[in-house]
RNA sequence: GCUCCCGUAGUGUAGCGGCCAAUCAUGCGGGCCUUUCGAGCCUGCGACCCGGGUUCAAAUCCCGGCGGGAGCACCA
């Protein structure tokens, strides 16, 4: 708690917001330094915005009730393993800035779930059903058992023995949970609890062929590990319904459950086996392609962790389904980075322009309007006149050169007011004009001096933007600027030369 | 088909029976400031899904409708 607020406080000092940041409502049931929560990926590749709302809450609520935080990777389907995405998950989670106290991986723990199997079974509460797979489901529709359900336990461990020493092989054999098979809910229906998967692990090789299902596994590892608090999304309602009758066939007591509401991403892709594929196929870069809405691809564009925290405690913890709204989340990094991003001039699209002018001019440009003492892009150009001058080479953006009419007279930011003279074979010439810019406003354009250099932006809907920067900005690798009336971006270097990641407007 | 969840401005959020002709943020419009279309300041726009009930009083409780979402996997 105390942490909590402290963290708050310096928040508001840094980003001078009057706003308190959101606070999360108090959490039912919790005790101090009496929590334990979780967080379970299953480890099929690196996290996603959807992801870090369960790890980002869970973590909140860790540290405010100064309780644990458990991750767990939930990896007992051999297929749908990426041995990489056991990494890339504690990366995404070290950036999150979350505090992970102890971590499981349920591919070490198979020894527990064939124990509370067989201790199922020696309860009568499970059997071995080699029913084919449809058939037993239309069976359950109807809510009448299969011919294994109402076997003798003896019978059913038995058959618990043959399905471990590879009697049956894969789909042949499930061991099944019995609920109330006229439960009006069929989702809550008997549901399988392990199953034969004949496809060597990632982790663990061939050393079993008996793997558990999502519903048996997490009610068994969440009871065991002591989890006070379940927090995830409303899609797990159901699964909860399953996970319960765990909980009262072993006599376990329930923890709180809280579910909230469905996230809708919009307009970013998600879908890790997508992207998997895609990558593969060269159409993205890789999972920190910045058109995907990974962490990592966040990462890269000069998004805050922090402005993901508060964004999603903002959203809270209330069972309403929503849809993410990139705007506010811009909104909340904005106010993180405008502070830290030192400003440049982009000009895209460059045209060539001469600049005729009698005097030396000398721009002096802040880095940061509000923070003088970062010091100033400073250039200067020499004497150019009009009668016998080839005029200073200067670029304008294409952007800005087709809203220029003859004779217009607008202002190149930081340098002077200018007039358009001249347009010949898509080379503009200009004549500096004397004066500020009182009453340029609307008229102010970018601008880059001859030494600029070229840089790529790529934006997240995927379109490439090409153009020139200040060469000033050799001194933001890896940083976050802000290219004046264009955008936030995160500056890189590769072999093709300096790369804009834009982070938003 | 069955079951469950949800329904406050474009988006997110506060409110949980009277102080609500509804909070804050974001967005959008206008103004100020500023040599940025950023930041800051001021200001405007914009919502309780509908219909019944309960009550002196409902965004808040109950019922019905409508709308949205999820689940019914030998995925997690």
């Amino acid at each position: 708690m105390e942490r909590f607020l402290e963290e708050s406080g310096e928040c508001l000092q840094k980003e001078k917001r009057e706003s308190p940041s959101p606070v999360l409502p108090p959490l039912e049931g919790a005790v101090e330094g009496g929590v334990v929560l979780r967080f379970a990926p299953g480890p099929s590749g690196p996290l996603h915005l959807g992801h870090s709302r369960a790890a980002i809450l869970n973590d909140e609520y860790a540290k405010l009730y100064q309780g644990r935080f458990i991750l767990r990777l939930e990896d007992t389907n051999p297929r749908r393993i990426d041995p990489d995405a056991y990494d890339m998950i504690l990366e995404d989670l070290l950036w999150l800035g979350v505090e992970v106290h102890k971590m499981y991986i349920q591919s070490e723990r198979m020894e527990i779930y064939y124990q509370v199997a067989r201790e199922l079974i020696g309860r009568g509460a499970a059997y071995v059903c080699t029913c084919p797979a449809e058939e037993w489901r239309k069976l359950k529709l109807k809510g009448t058992p299969c011919p294994h359900r109402e076997r003798p336990v003896e019978v059913q461990m038995e058959e618990w023995e043959k399905m471990l020493e590879g009697v049956y092989c894969e789909n042949e054999a499930t061991l099944v949970v019995k609920t109330d098979l006229t439960h009006p809910n069929p989702a809550v229906r008997d549901f399988p609890a392990l199953r034969i998967v004949d496809v060597p692990h990632p982790r663990v090789g061939d050393r079993y062929r008996v793997y558990p299902l999502y519903n048996f596994s997490v009610a068994v590892d969440d009871h065991l590990m002591g989890c006070t608090h379940i927090l995830r999304g409303k899609d797990h309602l159901n699964n909860t319904l399953r996970q319960e009758y765990v909980y009262k066939h072993m006599g376990w007591p329930l923890p709180i459950f809280i579910h909230y509401g469905l996230v809708s991403i919009p307009d970013v892709q998600l879908k890790t086996s997508t992207i998997r594929e895609e990558i593969e196929k060269g159409n993205y870069s890789g999972w920190d392609d910045v058109r995907l809405g990974t962490l990592r691809a966040l990462k890269r564009r000069g998004f805050r962790p922090e402005a993901i925290r508060q964004f999603w405690v903002e959203v809270g913890v209330k069972p309403v389904d929503i849809t993410v709204s990139f705007q506010n989340l811009y909104s909340i990094n904005r106010t993180l980075i405008d502070d830290v991003a030192n400003r440049y001039f982009f000009v895209e699209r460059p045209k060539e322009a001469f600049l005729y002018h009698d005097r030396p001019l000398r721009s002096t440009a802040p880095l940061h309007p509000q923070h003088l003492e970062r010091g100033r892009r400073e250039y200067y150009l020499k004497p150019s006149p009009l009668p016998g001058g080839e005029g200073s080479v200067i670029y304008l953006s294409g952007r800005t050169v087709d809203t220029l009419i003859p004779p217009t007279i607008f202002r190149l930011k930081d340098l002077t007011n200018a007039e358009l003279v001249g347009e010949e074979r898509g080379i503009i010439y200009l004549k500096a004009l004397p004066g500020d810019a009182q009453g340029m406003r609307g008229k102010i354009y970018e601008w880059c001096p001859p030494n600029s250099l070229p840089m790529t932006i790529y934006m997240p809907d995927g379109e490439v933007k090409r153009g020139l920067v200040e060469p000033l900005i050799e001194k933001e690798m890896g940083e976050v600027v802000q290219f004046e009336r264009f955008g936030f971006a995160r500056i890189e270097r590769s072999e093709g030369g300096l790369i804009g990641y834009f982070t938003h407007p």
